[in-house]
RNA sequence: GGGCGGCUAGCUCAGUUGGAAGAGCGCCAGCUUGACAUGCUGGAGGUCGGGGGUUCGAAACCCUCGCCGCCCACCA
């Protein structure tokens, strides 16, 4: 139970005043803690670990909103949620972070050495996961903090540490020389998925290389540097120009060495000269075309990017400034041909920018064919959901051209690789660092130096964090997981990887549906980045909007489209509805009496059409919202509520009652009581605060909305009969209030309306349009939606009426045309047709009302 | 190079089996109406990116072109 607050209300609602204080009830009050051992049906989700930036970004604040409507759904369901909350340590990510902070210093993580960096690291953690918690709080998230997870925390670290001695044990991890993505400034190997690539504009160099036994062959490159590693020549078979070159050797220019001309059919003939000189040691398509003639290969280059050419000039240079450096002396030398300006994409690291550099290194993999193949036939069996659907596709084109995965990092941050080589130089491949030797009994191990990919640990996220590979409550409860929900840009680093990894140790996929929401551009459309100045902060939008408001735009976008550009004055349009609901609500409490605010029973001969009216349209609203979450169009959801909460109940039903309200109608009040009740309830799960705000102001002993249980008004009140007579009183009065409007907007004036107008309806549109009705009016102008009509103390709405006739008539015309199409009457569905000839009879009547009215 | 998404009112976007185009914001006009000026009422504004086609009928389906964005890919 919660206190109830009075009834008084302050006149405008103050996100700030509220927001704070709710949560800190919820949270007091355990709501979130999710019960293993509950016999209610579980539901569980396990947040993306936030990146370690430290600052809440509109992707978060997006995915968080929709995570949190979800499980605060589930909840009203009446399921046992699981909300789980975590951190992720981003290797890479971090390392550049605290270099950053060093190189403000002056410093550098080598003068710094190995401990101190570790304390660094260390309090960015204890801080950045202190800000992280803090913004998820602020949004509202209803997380279960006591199962808080950090990828590095004792118990994750056995699981990763697990996972990589179970594939070990199968046999899929090796070690082994390849060509890789090298960070000349994070010193490590990166994968394929962690190059950005950037477009360039470069230079592309035509190069003469001297045939041995006469002639010449002229190649292209944009990397001439890269010569100095060159140990072949490739030219396509098909291609005549070279037939009689290949073969042959020529002499490599700057350094002497011979190359012997290959034929492979990866060189494209349309290409610069269709002659390819071959890098194995620096490019990934050379490496094989290597591989498959047997050439040599060359290192040419060291860790940090510099020239690794002894007893060449350019020893030591990096590789820009060596690349200047061969270009003049190839020039001097006269064996530039031509040089020509030149665009292409060059890979950069996703975390530090710089270039990257191909270059053969010995490194850890993982072979994937089997969890490979596991994975499409899970996605293929059904066991994996995407929404939207044609992301599938994305995640299985990935999959099928699956190479290895280099998991191994050489950074100073992360999951040791747990092999472990003793002073004999057997190895040991273990969770925990072994006691002695099972060999030799030798008890001084060497363990390797290399980190696991960041991703490694990632992948092992919706188990790891319930306990896995221990037997926990936790993970028989809660595992698999339903629903995790991302960008699409991490499907294959991320999402495909959880996949393969919970088949594989688990048996089972850890999430039924992937829910992929969309990317928040700029306003101007610019991807949304800190370094553009492009960036939006949420945090801001908090202070000036509150977390409902918020909450409710990203709800409104999240599955809307594929991207969406940021527009601050929907996010202000939803502060504006959070104000909407506390004024009905005030509107509403400010009625005398004290009302039960329970479930009205009254159907059957139930007096007020209003009344009727409006517990139909609720039930329709109820059921769209429900429909929305259901089949993840949040937006729909969001639209049903708001567009029921003010254009009907505010806008109509409230108007309709007020005067009941005011004279403590009881009728009234239980049905505008009810209405507010499940309108509040819908909106919880997207709007959590004002909703609990406005709750504890209602009458009756209430626990927490999100307690309170998801209203299944569907069926009961639905009203077709009602819906049809309002929906004529909402056209009355509208027409009214145009002539009005075009009299010049007097008050007052009088309403006839034919007795084949329904009394009560009558009645009640008099009323809305604040025209007095009367049996008897001679003058006045004619309605054109109903027999009768109207006028007004001043002006005679004449121009109104002429416009009106004038709609009509087109509309007429127009319609008849189709009708009077035979192969229209002839092929159209009849129902089609009638519900056109009706149109046309309801045209032609008004027009006639019109008329006979002059 | 392959694939995906988008192009609808001034702006941001809806429009779910093809049956005569909608919302919010902005704009114009009028309202200090006993919940709300964070409001109420009325209104203007669109040849649905261009061009073909299918159909009685296309914003929607097909083809094509043009931009914008994203994902994947070993063309030096």
């Amino acid at each position: 139970m919660i206190e109830n607050k009075p009834k008084e209300m302050p006149r405008a609602f103050d996100p700030q005043a509220i927001e704070a204080g709710w949560y800190a009830r919820w949270e007091a009050d355990g709501l979130f803690i999710a019960d293993a051992t509950s016999e209610l049906p579980k539901f569980a989700m396990c947040f993306p670990p936030p990146n370690i930036t430290g600052e809440l970004h509109m992707g978060h604040a997006l995915q968080t909103a929709v995570y949190d409507l979800i499980a605060r759904y589930r909840r009203m369901t009446g399921q046992e949620v699981l909300f789980l909350p975590g951190y992720d340590h981003a290797a890479i990510a971090t390392q550049n972070v605290i270099e950053k902070q060093l190189a403000r210093e002056g410093l550098t993580k080598e003068q710094l050495g190995r401990e101190k960096f570790d304390e660094r690291v260390e309090a960015w953690y204890e801080q950045v996961g202190a800000t992280i918690i803090n913004q998820l709080r602020l949004l509202g998230a209803s997380m279960d903090w006591t199962r808080l997870r950090f990828t590095m925390d004792s118990r994750y670290y056995r699981s990763v540490m697990t996972a990589f001695v179970a594939f070990y044990e199968r046999g899929w991890i090796y070690r082994a020389p390849r060509i890789v993505n090298w960070c000349p400034h994070d010193r490590s190997t990166i994968s394929d998925l962690e190059v950005e690539w950037q477009e360039h504009q470069d230079t592309l160099y035509y190069i003469k290389y001297p045939v041995e036994g006469g002639g010449e062959v002229t190649i292209a490159t944009v990397r001439p540097e890269t010569i100095l590693a060159d140990t072949g020549v490739a030219v396509n078979p098909e291609d005549k120009r070279y037939k009689s070159l290949v073969g042959k050797t020529v002499v490599l220019p700057l350094v002497g060495r011979k190359l012997p001309i290959v034929a492979d059919e990866a060189v494209e003939m349309e290409f610069g000269t269709g002659a390819l000189k071959v890098t194995p040691g620096h490019d990934p398509l050379d490496y094989e075309i290597g591989q498959r003639h047997g050439l040599e290969i060359v290192n040419g280059m060291h860790e940090d990017g510099s020239m690794n050419v002894p007893g060449l000039p350019y020893d030591g240079l990096p590789a820009l400034e060596a690349r200047k450096r061969v270009v003049e002396d190839l020039k001097a030398q006269g064996l530039l041909v031509k040089d020509e300006p030149y665009t292409h994409e060059v890979g950069h690291c996703y975390r530090c920018h710089t270039i990257v550099e191909p270059l053969i290194s010995e490194q850890w993999w993982l072979r994937m064919e089997e969890m490979r193949d596991n994975a499409i036939a899970a996605s293929e069996a059904g066991k994996v959901r995407w929404h939207p659907e044609r992301y599938e596709r994305t995640y299985l084109d990935w999959l099928r051209g699956l190479r290895d995965w280099n998991i191994g990092r050489q950074l100073w941050l992360g999951h040791r690789v747990p092999v472990y080589t003793c002073a004999n130089g057997h190895v040991t491949v273990s969770v925990d660092r072994p006691e002695a030797c099972s060999q030799c009994g030798s008890t001084a191990f060497d363990q390797d130096p290399d980190v696991l990919d960041t991703w490694f640990s990632s992948a092992l996220w919706p188990f790891a964090t319930l306990g896995w590979p221990d037997d926990t409550d936790d993970l028989e409860a809660f595992y698999p997981t339903d629903i995790n929900c991302t960008a699409r840009e991490i499907i294959n680093l991320w999402v495909s990887r959880m996949i393969m990894t919970g088949l594989e140790f688990l048996g089972e996929a850890p999430f039924g549906d992937v829910v992929i929401h969309c990317v928040v551009q700029a306003a101007d459309g610019r991807r949304m980045s800190k370094s553009l100045g492009t960036g939006v902060d949420p945090r801001e939008l908090l202070s000036k909007y509150g977390a409902d408001a918020l909450r409710a735009w990203a709800t409104s976008v999240a599955m809307s489209s594929q991207d969406v550009r940021f527009d601050e004055s929907r996010v202000e349009g939803y502060r504006r509805f959070c104000n909407k609901l506390w004024n009905a609500t005030r509107l509403i409490l400010s009625s005398p009496g004290s009302p039960s605010a329970e479930a009205p029973g009254l159907l059957e001969g139930q007096e007020h059409l209003e009344d009727r009216w409006i517990l139909s349209r609720l039930s329709s609203a109820a059921a769209d919202v429900t429909s929305g979450i259901e089949g993840f169009a949040f937006q729909d959801s969001i639209n049903a509520a708001y567009g029921f909460a003010w254009n009907e109940f505010c806008d109509w039903y409230l108007e309709a009652i007020k005067e009941r309200l005011r004279a403590g109608d009881a009728a009234a009040q239980d049905v505008a009581y009810f209405c507010l009740d499940n309108l509040l309830r819908l909106l919880h799960p997207i709007m959590p605060f004002v909703t609990d705000e406005l709750w504890s102001r209602l009458p009756g002993d209430r626990d927490y909305v999100m307690r309170s249980g998801w209203p299944e008004v569907a069926g009961r009140y639905i009203d077709p009969s009602a819906e049809d007579d309002f929906g004529q009183v909402i056209a009355i009065v509208e027409e009214v209030r145009g002539h009005r409007q075009a009299a010049g907007g007097p008050r007052g004036g009088q309403l006839r309306l034919d007795h084949t107008i329904d009394r009560t309806v009558a009645a009640l549109a008099a009323r809305l349009a604040q025209v007095e009705l009367v049996d008897e009016l001679d003058r006045g102008t004619p309605l054109a939606i109903a027999p009768g009509r109207v006028s007004f103390p001043a002006g005679s709405g004449e121009a109104r009426r002429d416009k009106e006739r004038k709609r009509l008539q087109d509309d007429l015309e127009k319609t008849e045309a189709r009708l009077g199409n035979p192969d229209f009457r002839e092929k159209a569905p009849p129902e089609v047709v009638a519900n056109l000839e009706d149109r046309a009879a309801g045209l032609r009547e008004a027009l006639e009302r019109l008329a006979a009215g002059e």
